[in-house]
DNA sequence: TAATAAAATTAGTTTTGTCTAATTTTATTA
DNA sequence: TAATAAAATTAGACAAAACTAATTTTATTA
């Protein structure tokens, strides 16, 4: 068994392996998501390479053992699960959950993932649009596609958020979009990259591009 | 706030402080309870000490300070909490739920305890037949009478176990008893204080007297 | 290519919570 | 009361997971 400051590093490590612009997983990168000193990271890539749950390579970066990316899914299984329990059955708001599913993810019990799934309807998707990976480990692929690339005069309708943040989240709500919002591209401004959208057909609404980018679109 | 172990040696206190027999919560008492090493205990007491969740005296043994219980029934609120969730809702056995509330229970969170407490619908009682804190600490007296201390011919009615260990929990399932059975005393072996009784009307049955002894009728 | 910057690593430290072994204190009993 | 047993404590060690500061390695750029 994995400790939780393991289970956070190969968590971790998913996540950028799940980046597209990320071709190689450093030590310093790993040290960023986690908040972490480099030093300590390269302990911990030590004692992840000595479990063989990752293996390193000073060119190629950190990569996932088959056993590790095991281990990954079923954590951020367990995550994504806690986060759709918190919503639906304890009414936490969208914005507070994902701090909570940080700790519940790490409590052990063969079966608990299962019966949480069976519990909650074998939900697809969590909150914040990511695929519930399956018991077997499979995971429908995550959306990629960014409001920041659609086109001027298209609607789209939002199908997940790439930043979990509350600060992102809390303006979402502010603006009343959620999962399913469509949102229509009014106009680009030049000087800024700043966007004029629509949301549910409502109103124009001016918002920055680097909000755009952390909406994903189906 | 408090770490898990702090969490779990002011939980270990609270529940010897609870136990009639027990006059003077002494340092290797915490330690038989939790499974450590005395040695580790007089480290934690001299902690918990320095963070005024206890008070420790040579003579007097240990004692819970006002903070102190209150964080330990709040560790206790939750841990009940929990219990009633795994079986109602995740639908595990009787003898399962102890281990995965013990993980369960240090999850810390504004509102989490409250909230679970509203899913379930403010339980009085945990599954194990012990009374669940209220939001504000309260808490109802625990059942405290022993089968052991029955009259011959009497019936009575199970309202706890004392003993939530696994191996006692499943010896209940196996003689289909649980919180609202029936159980009349038919005689007593003096050789070995064993007991034969009867659950639920049923066939007379043979059971030790460590058995009744855990067993709590209201 | 040499100089510089960035990334990775090593060495040593800290905190938390545990341990063992030895010692001291307290309690029990002959 | 003195001897013995039990309980409590101290001293020192260890593992996990983090840190800082210094150094080495690798990459970038003038």
């Amino acid at each position: 068994m994995n400790t939780f400051s393991e289970e956070n590093y190969l968590k971790a490590i998913f996540r950028l392996s799940q980046m597209p612009a990320v071709s190689k997983i450093s030590t310093s990168a790993i040290a960023e998501s986690l908040g972490n000193n480099p030093a300590s990271v390269v302990d911990m890539i030590r004692k992840l390479t000595d479990k063989q749950l990752i293996e390193y390579d000073k060119k190629k970066g950190v990569k996932l053992t088959a056993q590790g990316e095991k281990d990954a899914i079923q954590i951020i299984r367990k995550h994504r699960l806690w986060e759709v329990f918190l919503l639906e059955k304890l009414e936490y708001r969208w914005d507070e959950i994902h701090d909570i599913a940080e700790e519940l993810e790490h409590i052990k019990h063969t079966d608990l993932a299962d019966r949480l799934d069976k519990f909650l309807g074998f939900p697809e998707y969590d909150p914040h649009g990511d695929p519930i990976p399956k018991a077997n480990g499979k995971m429908a692929k995550s959306f990629s596609a960014s409001l920041a690339d659609g086109k001027t005069g298209s609607t789209y309708r939002v199908a997940a958020v790439r930043d979990t943040s509350s600060a992102f989240l809390q303006y979402l709500h502010k603006l009343k979009i959620s999962i399913g919002t469509q949102i229509r591209l009014i106009e680009q401004i030049a000087f800024d990259q700043s966007l004029v959208i629509s949301i549910d057909n409502g109103e124009p609404t001016t918002v920055s591009s680097k909000f755009v980018e952390n909406i994903l679109i189906s």
